[in-house]
DNA sequence: CTGAAAGCGCTTACAG
DNA sequence: CTGAAAGCGCTTACAG
């Protein structure tokens, strides 16, 4: 067993009352006791026990995650993005960050033992596990709650999301500038929010532009390459294939190269590609040529910042904070180019 | 506040041991009494405190991870396979896990922290944060660690590694039997095990077929897209290229593909690749036009077995448990062929 | 500036 | 099969 502030204390001759106020910077403590006190717990590599501490204060200086293991398994690495964001901050205001690992379904029972169990503060949930999670009841406990992404059912949790809707109205637009009016769009899963705000934002301005949407170049499924890939072969072979194309992430944008390249397709002279980046480390926009033009979020900023949220929630008693939603600048690059029909 | 032990019993005319021992499944405790207890707790929504669980018996349930914040941040997908296999043994187990997130450089503080504080059992490091840390005493600890991969610096620490060593001799034996005598590595950081064992690979894969090492064909650098690109052109750039690569992962082949399409060299005709795949759900080798012939280990099982040994530990009262070497098969595919020349 | 004592919410010998 | 009581290792009014 590690030393105990009973130990520290007789070992100096104090009180613990003493050594823990020395420990604690505590101001009403004698500068040479501190002194002492600081000396002794570094040579007898005293730590309080966070247990201890914990139920003392009632405070436990951490941040819950639940993390699921089967869900999205292959957005892994912005699902890492994201959490390295949150463990900058988590880091800088020293927190630990304590993961509770899920199967599918039992999300609402991890998140409700978060949340009662006294383990952490607060807990940063995406919003699919909000909405997973609303039925539990969970929010009448007024546990400091904040989210990733707009929740689908307007629960009262402050979030952080993305400007989805106005990003991709933007990318598009891009695209009808240069010609382009038959535009497809490989997309998330048809049941999350940011799905469908994308292809509303598509929509829209389709509809400004006075183009017939058309949802026949539109798919939906779980953002990896081979959704890419599979889904673009399959919108060329719709009867009017198009001219351009909108890829919710850099991933998809690269399977969808794969399936041009496959056709004799090139990019941009063939097909226009705008992709969504969520600046991932491990896709950044230049693993494909030509480089891609994209929709930009830090993934990583995201969720420093929601972290923050969640801070400002503990330290004002729970109290609401406002939400944010962040715009989605377009970067043009090397595979945007003028329609030629 | 949550309700507590103290309430419940209150609330159903028992003392707090009795309840505490139904919740438990102790199995001296009345069947009637039991099942009265568990619905009342169901109906309360109660959950024990875990800091006072903790305090009261010592064990914290949960597997602690040091995660830098900065280093090999352009990893992250390993990282978070690695995590997700852990996540795996931990959930089936209930345990949580605490991700203490850590500027470089600060890594051994924060594994004494977690050591020294009850928050966690055990520990599971890489190997690179075990060197890292292996001056800070926290052998003498006696506390639980377990390693991914194997310790530079022959600690006693138990580990699971894959066979580095064996692994790229024996996709540098494909190579030579395809007729190939130069043969390019591109490596992770020298300073690593892995690395060192990969080159010690392809050393003694050549050193058998009589042919002499060359080590002005091998780079070493940080996993990434670009390391590929730039080292691959670099290679190239040598008085006597080779027709023949070898890869440390996926994302690090994809990058070499792209500069050998540059300068118009055709896979596997013109170059011959085998690219170490930690099967990272992210970089899959069918990503790769042809699709890459790999030596294969699964990140994510050696994340849930690490996990078992540390439970291993914690359950033997901290006995070393045997380290674990896994071997690491070849698959080929179509982008290894017959040399040329 | 320092200390004795209560309390945080559990678990677990010990006694019955 | 059940309960009263001590103890886990801290923090923090309260008193001096």
């Amino acid at each position: 067993m590690a030393t105990s502030l009973k130990e520290l204390a007789a070992s100096l001759g104090l009180s613990q009352t003493t050594v823990s106020r020395a420990l604690n910077g505590y101001p009403e403590v004698g500068e040479k006791t501190r002194r002492r006190v600081l000396e002794a717990a570094e040579r007898a590599n005293y730590r309080a026990s966070t247990a201890a501490r914990r139920l003392a204060t009632g405070r436990a200086n951490a941040l819950g995650l639940v993390f699921s293991t089967e869900r999205n398994i292959l957005e892994r690495p912005i699902v890492m993005d994201f959490l390295t964001g949150v463990s900058e901050t988590a880091a800088r205001e020293g927190l630990d960050i304590v993961l509770t690992p899920t199967r599918a379904g039992e999300e609402a029972d991890a998140c409700m033992r978060l949340a009662t169990s006294g383990l952490v503060d607060a807990l940063v949930l995406t919003s699919p596990i909000l909405d997973e999670v609303r039925t539990s009841g969970i929010a009448d406990l007024a546990f400091p709650i904040v989210a990733h992404g707009r929740p689908l059912h307007g629960q009262s949790v402050p979030y952080l999301s993305i400007d989805n809707f106005g990003g991709f109205k933007r990318g598009a637009q891009h695209l009808i500038e240069l010609g382009h009016r038959r535009i497809g769009l490989v997309n998330g899963e048809a049941r999350q929010a940011y799905a469908q705000d994308r292809t509303e934002g598509l929509g829209a301005a389709l509809d400004e532009a006075g183009i017939a949407r058309a949802q026949n170049l539109i798919r939906y499924g779980p953002l990896t390459f081979t959704l890419g890939y599979q889904s673009t072969l399959s919108i060329l072979d719709e009867p009017q294939p198009p001219t351009a194309l909108l890829a919710s992430s850099v991933l998809v944008a690269l399977g969808a190269m794969k399936a041009l390249a496959e056709r004799g397709l090139r990019v941009p002279q063939d097909m226009s590609i705008v992709a969504h980046d969520d600046e991932v480390a491990a896709f950044p926009p230049s693993m494909a040529t030509p480089q891609l033009t994209t929709l930009n979020s830090s993934i990583r900023a995201a969720g420093a910042r929601i972290a923050e949220m969640a801070l400002e929630r503990i330290a004002s008693g729970g109290a609401p904070v406002a939400s944010e939603v962040w715009p989605v600048p377009l970067t043009i690059r090397g595979s945007t180019a003028e329609a030629l029909d």
